[in-house]
DNA sequence: CTACATTACTGACACGCGCAACTGACGCGC
DNA sequence: GCGCGTCAGTTGCGCGTGTCAGTAATGTAG
C-alpha cells in the first residue's frame, strides 16, 4: 500500500491515524487516502493488536443462566454503543465448568464486562493477561469498580405503583433459581426501601420456580395470611406469570384477589390472561451508559455521573 | 522463556508445538516444560493470529431480531462445543446500519457463522479479510455451503401432532415481523410437506402480529372458513400465545375451537392458560452438529453426514 | 583418515503495525 | 558561507510467534 502511493510506510501510517505534531502536507495527504480507498486498505487488527498490547475490543461474559429479551436487546444496544466510541463489542456465554481465562487470552480485549463480580483468582490472571479494565454490572460489594446500575429502581417501581393502587400488604415472587441472586437482591431491596418510605410493612418473600406449579405454595401462603397479601412484586415477568398461574390454579382472580406485577416487559406478558402489568428498562439508555462509562475509563478520565433514573417505565397492563 | 530454559526460541516452539518430524530427545524437552510451568508462560494469541493469518475464534453474528431463549441456548451450547474443538466462542450482535465489516477486521476469526446468508458485497469482503469458512444456518438457496439444517422437520411435527389428535383442517400463523422469514420459510414447508403426505388440504396461512390484538383478523378467519380450521401450528411460541390470546378475545375455546401448537418451548407457554403444546429443538445436538462441520471443514476434511433428525420433541400440554 | 549421515539445535525471516530517531533539502538571518 | 530551524519524509526497531534453512557435533562406513 506504501508502495502503491509511493511513500514510506511510516507516512502512510502518520496520515491514516492523524499522528499530532506530525505535519503533512495536504497534497500528500490526499494522495495516501485516495491509495487506501483504491485497494480497500483495512489494517490489521491482529498487528494492532500485538503491538499495542491491547485489541479494540469488549468482550461480555454472559452469565450461565439463561438470558432472556432483555439482555438480548443489551447485547445489541452495547453493540451500537461501543461501535459509536470506535469499539468493537462481541459476547461470550460462559461454557460450564471451563475456565473463562482462556477467552481473554485469545482475545486480548480492551474491556471485560460481567454481570457478577469475577472470583479474585480469575480476575488476578485477568490483570496478568494484560486486560486493564474490568468492570461488573451488579453486585458492587466488592468495591467502586462496579458499574452499580440502579437495579433497585424496578422494585422500588414494582412496589409504587402497587401501593398507589391500593394495596398495602405485598408480597414478592423470589427466583427459585440461585443463579440470578446478584439479580434478585437488588431488586428486593428496592421494593423493601420503598415499603419502608411509604410506611408499608415489610413484603412477604416466597420462593417461586418456573413451570405449572411453581407458585402454588406461594400463593396459597400470601391468601392466606392475615392479613393477606394482595399485590406481589415478581422478580421478572417469567416468574410473574408463573404466579398468575398460582393464582388460577386455585380458582381465584388476577387482579382481583392478588395483582402480579412483573419486570422486563416480554412479548408474552401482553398476550397473558389477564395482560401483565410490568416494569420496562430502557436497554438503550444502560448500554449507552456503559459505553460512555468504559471508554472514559479507558482514556483515563474519571466516570460520568450516575446513569440517568428515568430508564425505567411502568407498562400498565390488567393484572395490577 | 527461551533464556530461562537456556535454548533457542526456536527450539521451544517445537517443543510446545509438538510439531511432527522435528526430533527432540526427552531431556529437553522436560527442560523446556519445566521452564513453560515456572514461568506460567501462555503464547500471545495475538502475535499467533499476525502471524498464522487467523485466529481461533469462530464468531457468530447475530441477526437483528431479538433473539429469544432458545437462540441465547444456541449461544451456550456452541460455546462448549467448539471450545471443546479448541476454538473460541464469540457472538457479535449486528448493529442496525453499521456494516459488519469492522468486526472481523478486528477479529479475523478462523470462521463466521451467520443465520441467513450474506450479501455478495459482504461475503466478498469476508474473503478479502482473510476469513475462509463463512457459514450461513439457514436458507441453503445460494449453494452448498449453508448448513440446512433440517428446520422442516419442525414445521412437520407440528403437522403431524395436530393431525395425529384429529385435526384435518390446518392453519398456519406466520410471523408478521419480515426479519424472520427466513426462518419461517422452512417450518412452513415442513407443515406443507406433511399435510401433502398425510392427504390434508394446505394449510390457511395468516400472518400474526405479536401483541393483544395481533391474532384477531386471522382467527376470525380461521373460525369462519369453510370448512373451518381446527388446528394451528404457530411460527414459535409467541406468535402461538398471541394466536391463543386472539381466540379467548372472541369468547371461544382452545383447544375447543381451535388447537395450538407452538416451537420452542418458552417458559411461558408452560405456564399459559391453557398451557401449551410445542415442539422443542435439542439445541445441545445442533451446536454440537455445527461445531463438528465446523472444525471438518477448517480441517479441509469433508463434513459429515445431516445432523441427527431425532433432536426434536413434541412437548404436550393442554392447547393441542 | 576421509566422506557422508544423523542428531540436536540455532539464526534469521515474515506477519503488519506504531513510533522514535534520523536525514536531506530548503529558507533565513548575519 | 555558516549555523539554525523547519519541512517532508524515511529507516529501523520491537511486539511474539511459526518455520525454513542451516550448522556444529557426533556417529558410521569404507
Amino acid at each position: 500500500m506504501a508502495r502503491h502511493a509511493g511513500l514510506s510506510r511510516a507516512t502512510v501510517s502518520y496520515v491514516l491515524n492523524n499522528t499530532p505534531h506530525q505535519v503533512i502536507p495536504e497534497p500528500t495527504r490526499q494522495r495516501v487516502q485516495k491509495a487506501a480507498a483504491e485497494l480497500g486498505y483495512v489494517p490489521s487488527a491482529a498487528a494492532r493488536a500485538l503491538s499495542s498490547g491491547r485489541s479494540d475490543v469488549v468482550l461480555l461474559l454472559l452469565p450461565d443462566w439463561p438470558i432472556g429479551p432483555s439482555v438480548g436487546a443489551l447485547l445489541e444496544h452495547l453493540s451500537t454503543a461501543l461501535a459509536d466510541q470506535g469499539f468493537t463489542f462481541v459476547a461470550h456465554p460462559r461454557s460450564a465448568g471451563r475456565p473463562v481465562s482462556e477467552v481473554w487470552k485469545a482475545l486480548t480485549p480492551a474491556a471485560v464486562i460481567t454481570f457478577e463480580e469475577l472470583d479474585d483468582i480469575e480476575s488476578a490472571r485477568l490483570r496478568t493477561a494484560g486486560v486493564e479494565l474490568a468492570v461488573a454490572l451488579f453486585g458492587g460489594s466488592r468495591g467502586g469498580r462496579a458499574m452499580d446500575l440502579p437495579e433497585q429502581r424496578t422494585g422500588r417501581l414494582q412496589a409504587e405503583h402497587l401501593a398507589a393502587v391500593g394495596h398495602r400488604h405485598l408480597g414478592y415472587a423470589w427466583p427459585a433459581d440461585p443463579r440470578v441472586l446478584a439479580f434478585a437482591q437488588p431488586r428486593l431491596e428496592g421494593v423493601r426501601q420503598a415499603c419502608a418510605e411509604l410506611g408499608l410493612p415489610e413484603p412477604v418473600v416466597h420462593p417461586v420456580a418456573l413451570g405449572p406449579d411453581g407458585a402454588t405454595a406461594a400463593v396459597a401462603d400470601w391468601l392466606a395470611a392475615e392479613p393477606a397479601v394482595t399485590g406481589v412484586c415478581a422478580y421478572n415477568d417469567e416468574v410473574a406469570l408463573t404466579v398468575m398461574a398460582g393464582v388460577r390454579r386455585q380458582g381465584r382472580q388476577v387482579p382481583g384477589d392478588l395483582a402480579v406485577i412483573g419486570v422486563d416487559n416480554i412479548a408474552a406478558g401482553a398476550v397473558s390472561w389477564p395482560t401483565l402489568t410490568t416494569v420496562e428498562v430502557d436497554q438503550a439508555s444502560v448500554a449507552r451508559y456503559i459505553a460512555g462509562a468504559i471508554s472514559s475509563k479507558i482514556a483515563g478520565e474519571p466516570l460520568p455521573g450516575r446513569p440517568a433514573s428515568d430508564i425505567h417505565t411502568v407498562i400498565l397492563r390488567e393484572s395490577a
